[in-house]
DNA sequence: ACTTCAAATGCAACAATGTTGCAATTAGAT
DNA sequence: ATCTAATTGCAACATTGTTGCATTTGAAGT
């Protein structure tokens, strides 16, 4: 059965009507933008999109206003990550949450660790949990071996 | 029964040696910044640091050097706050470590639950885990309240 | 198609934070 | 008191982010 939906058609919603949806104009700075978004498999660095965007540069002034507008638009998320960079993701797909990293504090380096993430303790009255996280940090083996 | 240890009195070891127990030169930039972070109630950032040593002004660049050279030397210890700051605690006391914490997507503000700690999973074999951190996010009930 | 105008952009200027190179000073050993 | 490597101060630079304002433009209406 395809398309049965009123008012639309069948194809998946492009960033331009994404855009629009909020009632925002469209325009290719935004659209560029969401779409390099939706097509990265990380985060994305202001810098990131920058150098992604190539020949096609924006002024860095308009990209900081795109990617707060996107923020604040509910289209993309922001967050800092272990480096303090602030880095953009496509909003929505909760799919990438709950993960459990390990920092090594000698060099910095980030370690995915594939232990399944601790069970939510009970939210205080009122309070929405979204996202949980489970940060680790010492020394890498690399590290420790190097230390001595 | 006061003080027993030997080649030691009784007098809690002074900042000045302190650092020169790490065999590095206790200067007065080096002393007066320690100082400060022993009786600071809570992290101080660079800033902090510069406006609480009043008139007796570092260089920046010094103080830039004395913090990061305090944190080298294991004396302080590096953290950045939920604002991206970079915070500067004294080293040694462990009691801090392993809270769990919730931010609020909506208003920034950080709640400090005292739900327990999760049991650290089995790390990866040279791995040395020193600090453990879990962190929730999702919306306080202020902001879920105004928020409808 | 043409007009209209708030929204969005580009640009210049500024601010905050951090880094590097180097000459001058100084803590602490002899 | 002298000596010297460690530390400091300063100038210059880099990166990241913000603000004000003149110009351009998306898209709604004609
Ligand atoms: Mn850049
Ligand atoms: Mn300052
Ligand atoms: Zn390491
Ligand atoms: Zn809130």
């Amino acid at each position: 059965m395809p398309d049965k939906t009123p008012s639309s058609t069948s194809t998946p919603i492009s960033p331009a009507e994404r855009i629009r949806a909020t009632g925002a104009r469209a325009t290719p700075a935004r659209i560029r933008v969401l779409e390099l978004l939706s097509s990265a498999p990380v985060p994305l660095s202001h810098h990131d999109v920058e150098l992604a965007l190539g020949d096609a540069t924006l002024d860095r002034v308009t990209l900081y206003r795109v990617l707060d507008w996107l923020v604040a638009s509910g289209l993309a998320v922001k967050r800092a990550d272990e480096r303090r960079v602030w880095r953009f993701t496509l909003a929505g797909g909760g799919q990438h949450h709950s993960h459990v990293h390990f920092r090594c504090d000698a060099c910095g380096r980030v370690y995915c660790l594939d232990a399944p993430a601790p069970i939510a303790p009970v939210m205080p009255e009122g309070f929405t949990l979204a996202r949980l996280e489970f940060d680790l940090s010492g020394r890498c083996a690399d590290c420790n071996r190097s230390a001595r």
